[in-house]
DNA sequence: ATATCTTAATCACTATTTTTAATCAAAGAA
DNA sequence: TTCTTTGATTAAAAATAGTGATTAAGATAT
């Protein structure tokens, strides 16, 4: 009945090929000969029956069937290292390396405490921190390069187990006269041209901040984008303007400019903070229990400041 | 890095192994040798370090841990399959076996017609059908034992693709007194002791029509429980009862008796149909076109008879 | 009580597969 | 030209998987 299914040894060896699309640096960097990695190819291809490199003699292209299995042939290994990671820590679901993912205006504000939360409460981990976009993140969380994120939700549409830990309340900071225009008429049209400042685009914190207070109107957000919020805060003051914080920040004191307001936005203004996952990891335990100490830290700091 | 991974041809051993608790004859269904598959699970309590099988010099039962491994082992094998399937029939996005499972208040209503129109839209496919319960045909659907299923939603929690591709009706049929008192004042509750009459427990067909008409009190429901609608059908006509039927039977010809009455019930009463997959599948696209398929099907039912 | 059957593990051995080192042929670059 | 880099090929070596016969320990039957 079952086919006659790939070693595995084979599959890993062509991720490597794909990661590194050179047999010799593959092979290397798989610590076998070129050969073994060459004939290993070839085997696969035979054995799944069809082509996965186009060659030309002196170098090879993925076949368009060989990406999609590259990409399945990714999931088997994550899978398969998830179990032999799981067997290697049996009996400690509170143990092992985690290799945590998370964005730049939630991991500077939130890790640093997490981190060490973990060492208190769950010593027998070891917390491998990784910053970058959503969107990176995700496509990390899916090929195994990370455990666990900690993104700002919603996120787009995916397959990972999903667990909210809490919201974080959007501030304004920025010129003081503008500030309270907004703080009297919370009509943001109002602000004069370019003087919203925001995060460039591949900061979810914009869209979020966005489409929480309706400024989707172009003239009003000046057309530099800053890298990080350090930046971001430095602009508004310098330019007089305005923008968005998370609360998170806010709390780690990013505004110390004397002559900046700084004010929370109404409740409904927030974004979730959310936990993701693989659906097939096997540490669901360690997971949930992370959660929940992501999400007294964030009741902590909301009732801590009011 | 990577560490060593066990041998997939073990992980098939074990999973033979788990199913037929036997060494022996885990080896013949697997096509080795007792030896064979004896040193493949030592070997792989050795490669993953830790112990899958307690053993008592006469026989032996997995360890909990076992049975996790089982169930992860599982998965990757699934994977694997699917990995080898896909590449047999590449280029033929719409060919190969397709096994489908679906509820006994489907299948025998729906699976025929869609069974032909198949055979028309995609000659390529050829088609299992297996019916069973909800909660079996998940589980056979994570174990890679059928390819896609036709559920009534909602369906417990899970990790599935699903996809909704319509809705189905409920009817009251049975005594025509009961059904015109019914008809005028919609209030179950003045229906006499034991009159309604419902598929056993096993079927989801009487959770959706309880929860649908608000009928949780047992004095209502009789006591005795049908094990399918034809069944069901007789014994309300029988008893001189009630009962509640999906559109797609009804559409059937399955209430023939003269003296029983038939009533479409509100708008609002009716069972999601829906297509499970699962989302590690490869074959996506033939789901999707399949699910038009089923939705087309359901529509044009709908037109038909109204 | 004894013999027989069934169980999983073990052993010595064979077959198969994987890996290697060395080489080859082709294409650029110096 | 000559040198380097590319992936493929070869034959030999190493590792692994598989086999049948055997063993030991319970269970069952006589």
């Amino acid at each position: 009945m079952s086919a006659n299914l790939p070693n595995l040894k084979h599959l890993q060896y062509l991720l490597a090929l794909h990661q590194y699309q050179n047999f010799n640096r593959a092979a290397d960097a798989s610590f076998v000969s070129q050969s073994t990695l060459s004939s290993a190819i070839l085997k696969l291809e035979e054995q799944l029956g069809c082509q996965l490199l186009e060659r030309d003699h002196k170098s090879f292209v993925f076949t368009p069937h060989g990406e999609e299995v590259v990409k399945k042939a990714r999931q088997i290994i994550v899978a398969t290292t998830e179990l032999s990671d799981y067997c290697r820590h049996y009996g400690m679901p509170f143990g092992g390396n985690l290799r945590l993912g998370s964005i730049p205006t939630i991991a500077p504000y939130l890790l640093t405490d997490l981190a060490e939360i973990c060492q208190q409460q769950l010593p027998d981990v070891s917390l491998y921190l990784r910053e970058d976009t959503t969107e990176n993140l995700m496509r990390m969380l899916a090929d195994g390069e990370i455990d666990v994120a900690i993104l700002a939700l919603p996120v787009p549409q995916h397959s990972f187990q999903q667990k909210v830990v809490g919201r974080d309340a959007f501030y304004i900071t920025g010129n003081s006269a503008l500030i309270n225009k907004v703080k009297q008429d919370p009509d943001y049209h109002q602000l004069p041209q370019h003087s919203i400042f925001l995060l460039s685009q591949e900061h979810c914190l914009s869209e979020h901040a966005v489409s929480a207070c309706n400024v989707e109107d172009q003239g009003l957000i000046h057309p530099f984008y800053a890298s990080s919020l350090t930046t971001l805060i430095q602009m508004a003051h310098y330019h007089k303007g305005v923008t968005f914080l998370p609360k998170m920040a806010v709390d780690k004191g990013v505004v110390s400019q004397k002559d900046m307001a700084l004010e929370k936005m109404p409740d409904d203004m927030y974004r979730e903070i959310g936990l993701l996952w693989r659906t097939t990891s096997m540490r669901q335990r360690l997971f949930l229990k992370l959660s929940q100490l992501v999400t007294d830290l964030l009741d902590v700091e909301k009732i801590h400041k009011s």
